[in-house]
DNA sequence: TGCATTACTTAGCCTTGCTAACTAATATCA
DNA sequence: TGATATTAGTTAGCAAGGCTAAGTAATGCA
């Protein structure tokens, strides 16, 4: 029996689930964002933040963990150390390199932004039965796997 | 015996997977995102456009499905308008309503940034093997579910 | 009839992407 | 070694797309 008369390899059972997961990540998200005007920082500084939590990083690997490009972490670095979010400092051996670590303050600032965005979206878990939980924390396990390349 | 003798209602386990759930949600649309330009419509168009493929809707309505404030939607449906993506109507019965609706350039806009949009996500959601894919269906199920208020 | 509400628009601000073009430091290799 | 290429970050300037405040026109209602 040829291929073809079995049907495509894959059908359009991928691209609709992939269709309506991007969908509902638009959705989640403008919501998740709705509160960040609270916290007195940016979006792009919360997320910034979250990924200083796990160390200083040069702005090379922020920009490669946010996948912006260079002008625009270099422009976000500036702004968040003017406001005291994060410090700056040289790297000894490679004069090019800016390290950045996050302060104390940017540490109480992630912490409240944190509770206030994922608020909105753990209201909606805390709905969930258990095994729609098991069926979503399985899936989240899927989805970071599917991101990391 | 008293709930607090049993633990709290529910533990950090909600609160981590919201935070998971939204840190994927960033990652996965930026990603998508990258291939907008080829469209010719930017993000918000598009994604307007999909809101549109049910029928007309009112500015009023289409703001409440996108999540944004008149003023956005209202530039929005203007430049759509001048660059022929969607055609504006008035409504008999309430002169107050803008109606619109997609032309047939919106419709080839719409098929093509969803291919382009899609096509990364899809991409990754073939690598899945066969229970991974049930994981993540039934997990769209239950997101599409919380987010519907 | 007159006041409140609703739907949308206009003006103007801010954040956060981007590219192009630059500087400074480091690496490469003829 | 010295010239050149590459790399890291910055600066300038643009565009998209959020927002609020304030305005207009139409409608609803007491």
């Amino acid at each position: 029996m040829p291929r073809s008369a079995r049907g495509p390899r894959t059908g359009p059972r991928e691209r609709e689930l992939a269709d309506r997961l991007h969908s509902a990540a638009i959705h989640l998200l403008r919501r998740a964002r709705r509160a960040d005007p609270l916290t007195g920082a940016t979006p792009a500084q919360l997320s910034a933040l979250s990924v200083l939590m796990s160390g200083p990083k040069t702005l090379g690997d922020l920009a490669a963990a946010e996948q912006v490009r260079a002008p625009t972490i270099s422009r976000l670095a500036a702004d968040m150390e003017r406001i005291g979010l994060i410090r700056r400092r040289g790297d000894a051996d490679d004069a090019r390199l800016v390290r950045v670590e996050m302060s104390a303050k940017g540490r109480r600032v992630l912490g409240k932004g944190r509770d206030l965005r994922i608020s909105d979206i753990e209201a909606r878990v805390r709905r969930l039965d258990p095994s729609e939980l098991d069926t979503l924390e399985r899936a989240v396990d899927v989805i970071e796997g599917m991101l990391r390349d």
